[in-house]
RNA sequence: GGCGCCGUAGCCAAGUGGUAAGGCAGAGGACUGCAAAUCCUCCAUCGUCGGUUCGAUUCCGACCGGCGCCUCCA
């Protein structure tokens, strides 16, 4: 079954038909670079990543852009507070969200254009729009879009455009707006602008742009007149999105975008998210906190991205174990390789299991992302699939397993919990050295039959994070998540 | 008020007109010197009330409860 997704646009499943098979073209609305992102940004760009890996999974070639966002009200107040120009009170926080995007195993996509390096292209497309009649200037400078004169207007979320009265309040406003609900294409300029650089000259006086506009800009300029895909948050839909139909159409006067996907917002522990509450997550908080990146990657996908996901410690305790498992897998299979290639043990009744098994697994799982990427589902194939492997493991032959590794690490390519959880896992060598040495000492214990001394080491370990496992081929070793450490 | 979404086991969370995936937690068992890892077994009738249907958790309606957008918040 061929990839369907969701279109907001139409509020429908849809089989996915990129314009062209050669260039998947996906836009991507980014963070606004004002302050250190939180765990509801993290879902849509996990989410965005899913997306990425998904499409390249399945054979598509991609070229992926997301935005960042570095002028706009708060980024220029913020920044006129400081003291400092857009450039440099935005750029570390642009680097920080980056940082923080590579710990959880999100892939860079192909481009990060900026806002104020595209102003150019904005001047552009606002000439065009005042050109044909779709947007009109004021008196101090200011550039607004004539909603009436684009009649698709409202389309996309589905607003009745006869609900604002023309003309209504509009005396009232601060702006002088024809329409109480036309946008600012552009902003005459004042004086905390000024201040911050965020200036650019135009034909119709200086000014900075309007938000909606950069998106279309920068969309236009690096994907293509028309999009195949275009993701955002569910708050998006209306206007910004809406508003980017109505710019870069008007513009072009080719349809913008194919599909529209937009990922729901999370709650925190049942609850909204929002400053008020003071709930807000930071990435970088719980990393510090001491919470395996992976684990966060793995709640952040556990749950359909068009429902809500409750993002909650509790869960996140769940998810460390579950990545937990899967690493021991992972490890479980490459030392059965190892041995199995040893004893050059034959095919037989098992390997085939194993082969059909992974088989199976992976059409499910192809099957469950393919169906809108419901990754949810996909996790639970991927779950089967090891409890399924790990119960014909020791019987298995070394090409057997190999397949159940490829498969494994097939899916993985999607998912990226093994990626991101195999670097909690990294311990230095002298570190490692150590915990050897003990595990040794530990073994002549053990066949003296010391058991208390073994214990012992056991428990000096297990202090220092180190978990035990014996076996019949001897005791393997990994560093355990906070969830699995006593205390 | 307008548009829309959701309510599945202790927690998280898929899904289907024909008696409900997966994860975490829990109980019992196998294995183990003891553990760990792993495996096996057990643990829900799907908010309430009606309707349609041979049959509904899945379709329709009402109600109760929660939520989103409608103001440059992912």
């Amino acid at each position: 079954m061929g990839l369907r997704l969701y279109n907001t646009a139409t509020r429908s499943l849809e089989p996915f038909q990129p314009l062209d098979p050669e260039r998947v073209g996906i836009y991507a609305c980014g963070p606004t670079v004002y302050g250190h992102a939180h765990i509801g940004n993290f879902r849509t760009f996990v989410f965005y990543d899913l997306v990425h890996r998904t499409l390249e999974w399945l054979g598509y070639p991609v070229h992926f852009v997301m935005n960042l966002t570095d002028v706009d009200d708060k980024t220029i107040a913020a920044a006129a507070r400081e003291g400092m120009t857009l450039e440099e009170y935005t750029a570390p926080f642009a680097e920080s969200i980056m940082e923080e995007a590579d710990t959880l195993g999100i892939r860079r996509f192909d481009l990060y254009p900026r806002a104020t390096s595209y102003v150019d292209r904005m001047i552009e497309l606002v000439s065009i729009l005042l050109e044909r009649g779709l947007a009109y200037s004021t008196d101090d400078g200011s550039v607004y879009f004539d909603i009436s004169a684009f009649p698709d207007y409202g389309k996309l979320s589905g607003k009745d455009l006869e609900q604002g009265r023309r003309g209504e309040r509009v005396a009232a406003d601060e702006y002088e707006k024809e329409d109480a609900r036309d946008f600012a294409l552009w902003k005459a300029s004042k004086e905390g602008d000024e201040a911050v650089g965020a200036v650019w000259e135009a034909p119709w006086g200086r000014g900075r742009p309007g938000w909606h506009l950069e998106c279309s800009a920068m969309g236009l300029a690096e994907v293509g007149e028309t999009l195949d895909l275009h993701l955002g948050g569910e708050d998006l839909i209306f206007p910004h999105h809406e508003d980017e139909i109505a710019q870069s159409e008007g513009a072009t006067g080719k349809p913008f975008v194919r599909t529209w996907l937009h990922v729901k917002h999370l709650r925190v522990e049942g609850e909204k998210m929002s400053k008020s509450l003071g709930n807000v997550i930071s990435v970088r908080g719980l990393i510090d906190e001491g919470v395996p990146p992976a684990a966060i990657r793995h709640q952040l996908l556990s749950a359909h991205y068009r429902s809500e996901l409750n993002f909650t410690r509790a869960g996140l305790e769940g998810s460390a174990r579950a990545v937990s498992r899967l690493l021991d897998f992972e490890a479980r299979l490459e030392e059965a390789v190892e041995e199995a290639s040893g004893d050059s043990k034959d095919e037989d009744a098992s390997t085939e299991t194993l082969r059909a098994i992974a088989d199976r697994a992976e059409a499910s799982f192809r099957e469950a992302l393919a169906d809108d990427l419901n990754a949810a589902e996909a996790l639970a194939a991927l779950f089967v699939f090891m409890r399924e492997a790990n119960s014909v493991v020791d019987e298995a032959s070394a090409s057997g397993l190999l397949r159940a590794l490829e498969a494994l690490r097939s899916m993985d390519e999607v998912l990226g919990l093994l990626e991101t959880g195999r670097a909690g896992r990294v311990v230095d060598p002298e570190f490692a050295r150590w915990v050897e040495s003990r595990i040794r000492e530990r073994e002549d214990a053990r066949s003296e039959r010391d058991w208390q001394r073994a214990d012992a080491i056991r428990e000096e370990l297990g202090a220092e994070g180190v978990i035990l496992e014996d076996s019949a081929q001897g005791t393997r070793w990994k560093r355990g998540t906070p969830s699995e450490l006593p205390g």
